[in-house]
DNA sequence: CCTACCGATCGGTAGG
DNA sequence: CCTACCGATCGGTAGG
């Protein structure tokens, strides 16, 4: 999901200005080339980890010289906060869509639920989506202060499960309690990272008619 | 679980031999110093990962100089194959004799499936028990040689989980395919090691009964 | 298993 | 965003 900024192309010469403008550190945003940067990271810290990636990998996957990266992100550590921040807030954005304007009274519980579970999947397995597994897979390479920060928008994100899984209970189609049915099924989703091969043959759409089965009891 | 040879003492002097014997590199075993490396380096792996884990830090927590791991395993690559092998065989071992000398059919595959259960979260969240977790989240990191060796252990322990669930399939309690079923259920009760704190009150015991609970419909 | 060490690599920076 | 570089650290080893 590149942002808007990240669609253009290089950018038409400025009128007045000589070289280039020097932002701040707190908002620069030269577009094409920083999404470069983080789209690059965010591949290379799911398939290697944040540990084992270095820098210069970074680099050479935007196509910029060693020393680059630090142009746009001022630390290792802040380019993997900027991977998992945008993951969480284009995850959030894709549930918000897919659940819709209406309220949540207008569907079955059970459509609801569907719902999340395949957007989850679709976030997770996505051609190119990297952001998020690395959130969830790199959540102990943060430093506590970031920790902190993602943890809210994580609480968000489960706000959306909890009362879908609350009526799902309450129609006797969800038999354990809420709290662990959500942290086991939401582990059973973000396992599939491990192991789901599009090239063999599974779908989301497969994938997620497997997980209401396991899931839910008849209504 | 310490292997017998890690339950001894400080071995008695040799009795005739001056110095320590010096064994192949094929069949190094100290004994106690090399447990304490490679149960130090299970538990460094599992905080902090393997890229992030350095041989000092490894050696440091079996209280060593810097080099001394080396003594006992070729390579920190070795190492982590070392903490994935026993953390397999000692899973399968455990399952093993869950399940019993008796035959399948001796018990309901509801139970069976409880057993297998309940085992796999005491592999994973038992006190000490560092070494699966660290095969589960530390699969990247190996050489494909190494993957390739351990992907064997890890199929015959699956192997434990199919002809239950195919059980429970004919008997109407399972819903989805049998071979996403196991990934699914597997991967809910792996994600635990994400979550599970035992000061919070949680139990494993609760959490099998959720899992039952969440995976299985009515006999 | 310790001492002493090596070559390579790493995150990050000054200055342009 | 590149050039050129620095100090620190890392996996690993020779020799005892």
């Amino acid at each position: 999901m590149p942002s808007p900024a990240a669609l253009m192309q290089t950018p038409v010469a400025p009128k007045r200005l000589r070289g280039r403008p020097r932002k701040t550190v707190d908002e620069r945003d030269d577009g094409n080339r920083r999404q470069a940067v983080l789209t690059g990271a965010a591949g290379l810290f799911r398939r290697k980890g944040f540990a084992a990636t270095t820098t210069r990998d970074i680099a050479a996957a935007a196509g910029m010289q060693s020393g680059s990266p630090f142009y746009h992100f001022k630390s290792k550590s802040a380019l993997l906060y900027a991977v998992m921040e945008e993951g969480m807030h284009a995850a959030l954005a894709r549930q918000r869509v897919a659940l819709g304007a209406a309220s949540v009274e207008d569907q079955s519980p059970a459509a609801q639920l569907r719902k999340l579970v395949q957007v989850h999947f679709e976030v997770l397995l996505g051609p190119g989506n990297d952001f998020v597994p690395v959130m969830l897979y790199e959540w102990r390479s943060l430093q506590p202060g970031q920790r902190k920060a993602l943890a809210a928008l994580v609480a968000e994100y489960e706000s959306l499960w909890t009362p879908v899984l609350l009526a799902l209970q309450t129609a006797g189609q969800l038999q354990a309690p809420v709290g662990l049915s959500r942290l086991l099924i939401l582990g059973a989703l973000n396992w599939s990272v491990q192991w789901f091969d599009a090239r063999k043959g599974a779908s989301v759409n497969g994938l997620t008619d497997a997980a209401m089965a396991l899931f839910l009891k008849e209504a």
